[in-house]
RNA sequence: GCGGACGUGGCGGAACCGGUAGACGCCGGAGACUUAAAAUCUUCUGCCCCUCGGGGCGUGCGGGUUCGAGUCCCGCCGUCCGCACCA
């Protein structure tokens, strides 16, 4: 008697199997090969969305997968747990941000574990917990040992009113974004990794990640920024300020006969004397850090310069003086802060040039243009050959940059350079919610590290929220310790780490975790790199960026012997929903809303942009219910279908009712009456063994879209197929492949099915080479071009009985009208093509 | 401005290496079962002509290469993403 697949009492009694078999916990010393899935671990903000849905279940199908082709899996879980959101919620609510840190993780597993992810909660670990920070501590003095952290004086964004620091992203429109104030850039002592020593590593490393998207390498790329150039030093022409030379940085030093001024940032050692004596000056730098830095800011900006009356003198022509401006578009962090002018080649100069009437001089010739007279309404930057630059003249730009370079070196007033876009990776948080800083500052000593078996500082659990400010900085004990050098008394650190800093190696703490040191080297080895690693773009630069630095620190300071931390990374597209507005302009949320109307009102609503699921636009989903709804399986094969993974899914009504109704299908096949007719039906083998060969291409290939798009052909032919052996068996089978993605519903016909064990634990069918291929194909046949009709015809006909067969077609021979073709074409199994 | 991705039915999307465009799903139409509804099943469904045979058009637009182009080349248009006064 038919019946139907119950999720309420089927997911929960198979996540509970799970559970106490240890199925998902991933061995260490297994035989098998071993295969690392991760994706990136959430932050817990209090629920899931429908983000983390689509992710893990993205990563869970592979892992589920990978077991069953064979492969050890090392599939875990944890918490991002540190982070200004608990504090936030502290303040507002007055609960401590650990309570409410660890209450959303509790509400965050249980919400996971219903959706049946094959996760190992055994290694599961949260960034909040001494337990993991007390090693990240270490790490940090590893470093600072190695000589990879240092201290800097570093300009901050500082709220004067909740008296902390905001990151650029918190201060909207030069105010804090909570507070409201004017926010004022203050310079304070912070800790800093030295990320820009590995610069170039990192950037030849990105080449060899095969299995990234070429996007993100590119991102990566264009993040470190790698200029090659020369630098060196315009001597000054006598000058009250006693500033002998100017030193600057140019990629283009083959222009270096074309350039008519030296620009230097604002804030620029030089700038900043003439200040001293000169209210003109003072205002101009004043006006120059007007203005915002948002890009549509930046690009109405009008380019201003300051003529100080400096001379630099020309490096190959003495009698050749250009003018020093201060400009607006020079920055002090990029380079030397000063560059030169070359106006015909560089657009930016050129602009320059013609608003202050400087001289624009042609040395690069774009093949027919030569005359030193510039007279084109843009710069041109492309390849030619140089002219009107005495030595250089004739060469092409490559040769003339080596040149320059050679000449600058050799007369020593200058040097080949490179400079990186990149910066050293400030790491200091004056904040509460982080790991703290494992430093003592002694008066006497400077900064000392917390000796090692002091390790965790943990944080204090009794500070109050209601003050602005560190609660660390005020509390009235806990900074108060004796250096550990000296014994003098001396004050602990009070900032704490980057949250960056925790997601930078918590894969390589999954991959083993033993109690006294952060890893265990040969143990964390036979894991990593990560196979594959799954998450959102948004981490396409700093996470990936600061976890690819960590692991070659790690290396380099012999702790570690891999290079790149994440093999493959996939990153999957955004979960989206229509937008809603009442008339009133207010955003409505779907269960507001109902064909178009308001629920309560019955106003008419507008229908917005379809967008990413956000709270502010109130468009979100809750999986919750949806799971209560239908089930796990049903969520999960909606976030498969349809859409490709790296594209963006919107959520619909419709998309989980038809997954719903598929889980149900699947069931009625595999609940149907086994056959006692026998027979066979061999296209419907055929059909199952291609279906399992291209179900495992696609999973491996992480196109889930195209394995359900399969696997919904599979079931159409089965429910079409008489009852026969064959038909029983690919029931079975069925089961199977359907297994990684909705697995609840597996396991439970697979016990209907009379199947051993768990089907977690089955192994993937094999594929019958011999069933792949076909021994009849269709043959299109086309007139020039255009599909007339077509044949079937044995698989490998020789091309001249396929050619008779299609010009004896009916069709054919009525098209044709007793004409004969001019040419014949023949692709062997595919098509003719006859041109008139 | 620089860099990148993309553009296929009413919708999400398939289409290996240039070889039958629109698989599969959603929506929608018609029908079966039912007192009725739900569920389920059958069937149709790119557009336009047409007398049932069939014909024409069709992968953002305009060209080109080819026996043959969604796919390759050139030029436009549009959407989205990243970076951004980077010397």
């Amino acid at each position: 008697m038919a019946s139907r697949f119950n999720p309420l009492k089927a997911d929960a009694a198979w996540q509970k199997a799970w559970d106490e078999n240890r199925t998902f916990a991933a061995r260490d010393d297994s035989p098998k090969p071993k295969s690392y899935v991760l994706e990136m671990f959430p932050y817990p903000s209090g629920r899931i969305h429908m983000g983390h849905v689509r992710n893990y279940t993205m990563g869970d199908v592979l892992a589920r997968f990978r077991r069953m082709t064979g492969h050890e899996v090392l599939h875990p879980m944890g918490w991002d747990a540190f982070g200004m959101p608990a504090e936030n919620a502290a303040m507002e609510r007055n609960v401590h941000p650990g309570n409410w840190t660890r209450q959303n993780i509790a509400t965050m597993k249980a919400q996971l574990k219903r959706l049946g992810f094959a996760l190992d909660w055994t290694r599961e670990l949260a960034t909040c917990e001494p337990e993991y920070y007390g090693h990240e501590q270490a790490l940090f003095l590893d470093f600072l040992e190695a000589g990879l952290v240092y201290r800097k004086e570093s300009a901050v964004n500082w709220d004067p009113v909740d008296m902390t620091v905001l990151a650029n992203e918190q201060v909207i429109d030069g105010r804090g974004w909570r507070s409201g104030a004017l926010i004022e850039r203050r310079k304070l002592s912070q800790w800093f990794l030295k990320i820009t020593q590995f610069a170039d590593d990192l950037l030849r490393g990105v080449q060899g990640l095969e299995h990234w998207p070429d996007k993100v390498k590119l991102m990566q790329e264009n993040w470190i920024g790698k200029s090659q150039g020369l630098q060196f030093r315009f001597a000054l022409a006598a000058n009250e300020i006693g500033a002998s030379e100017v030193e600057v940085f140019t990629t283009r030093p083959d222009t270096i006969f074309g350039s008519s001024f030296v620009a230097i940032a604002a804030d620029h050692p030089i700038a900043q004397k003439l200040a001293v004596d000169s209210a003109e000056v003072q205002t101009f730098i004043e006006r120059c850090k007007q203005g915002g830095t948002t890009a549509a800011e930046l690009e109405t900006q009008e380019k201003l310069g300051f003529d100080t009356g400096l001379r630099a003198v020309h490096p190959f022509d003495s009698t050749l003086n250009l003018p020093v401006y201060i400009a607006n578009f020079v920055l002090m962090d990029y380079g030397t802060g000063a560059v030169f002018g070359v106006p015909a080649h560089d657009q930016r100069d050129f602009e320059f040039a013609t608003k202050y009437a400087l001289p624009i001089r042609r040395v690069v010739s774009d093949g027919d243009k030569t005359d030193p007279a510039f007279t084109d309404t843009e710069a041109y930057s492309g390849p030619g050959t140089l002219v009107n630059s005495h030595f250089l003249d004739g060469m092409d730009v490559a040769d003339a940059k080596r040149e320059v370079i050679t000449r600058a070196e050799a007369g020593g007033w200058g040097n080949g350079q490179t400079v990186w876009r990149l910066r050293d990776w400030g790491v200091s948080r004056q904040r509460y919610w982080g790991t703290p800083i494992p430093i003592i500052h002694c008066d006497a000593c400077g900064p000392v590290g917390v000796p090692r078996d002091q390790l965790p500082v943990t944080l204090p659990e009794d500070v109050s929220f209601d003050v602005p400010g560190n609660p660390l900085d005020r509390h009235p004990t806990w900074k108060h310790v004796d250096c550990p050098s000296c014994g003098a008394p001396a004050r602990r650190e009070t900032d704490t780490l980057d949250t960056f800093v925790d997601s930078s190696w918590y894969f390589i703490r999954f991959a083993s975790q033993p109690k006294d040191r952060p890893f265990d080297k040969a143990v964390a080895e036979q894991w990593l790199p990560v196979g594959q690693y799954i998450g959102g773009v948004e981490h396409a630069i700093l996470h990936l960026l600061y976890a690819r630095f960590f692991t070659r620190a790690l290396q380099h300071i012999g702790k570690l012997d891999v290079a790149e931390p994440f093999g493959g990374l996939f990153t999957q597209g955004m979960v989206t929903h229509e937008t809603y507005k009442a008339p009133d302009g207010r955003w409505l949320s779907p269960e507001e809303v109902r064909s178009g109307k308001v629920v309560e009102t019955g106003e008419t609503v507008t229908i917005g942009r379809i967008e990413k699921m956000s709270k502010s636009k109130k468009n979100t989903v809750d999986p919750e219910p949806i799971v209560d709804q239908y089930g796990a399986d049903a969520v999960r094969w909606f976030m498969l279908s349809d859409s490709p993974p790296e594209r963006d899914l919107e959520w619909s009504e419709n998309g989980i009712e038809g997954a719903w109704r598929f889980v149900q299908r699947v069931w009625r096949v595999v609940d149907a009456e086994p056959s006692v007719a026998g027979g066979e039906n061999l296209e419907l083998r055929k059909l199952l063994h291609r279906t399992i060969k291209g179900v495992a291409d696609d999973v491996e290939a992480l196109h889930f879209n195209k394995a359900v798009a399969k696997l919904f052909t599979l079931v159409g032919a089965i429910e079409k197929a008489a009852p026969s052996a064959d038909r029983d068996a690919a029931a079975r089978t069925l089961v199977l492949l359907v297994s990684p993605m909705i697995p609840h519903l597996a396991e439970e016909a697979w016990v209907r099915l009379g199947g051993e064990g768990l089907i977690a634990d089955a192994a993937w069918p094999e594929v019958n080479p011999a069933l792949l291929v076909d021994d009849e194909v269709t043959i299109a046949v086309q007139v020039n071009g255009k599909l007339r009709d077509t044949l079937v015809m044995p698989k490998g006909a020789a091309k001249d009985i396929i050619e008779a067969a299609a010009l004896a077609s009916d069709k054919i021979v009525r098209l044709l009208e007793g004409n004969m073709p001019k040419k014949v074409i023949v692709v062997p199994d595919r098509l003719v093509n006859i041109v008139l």
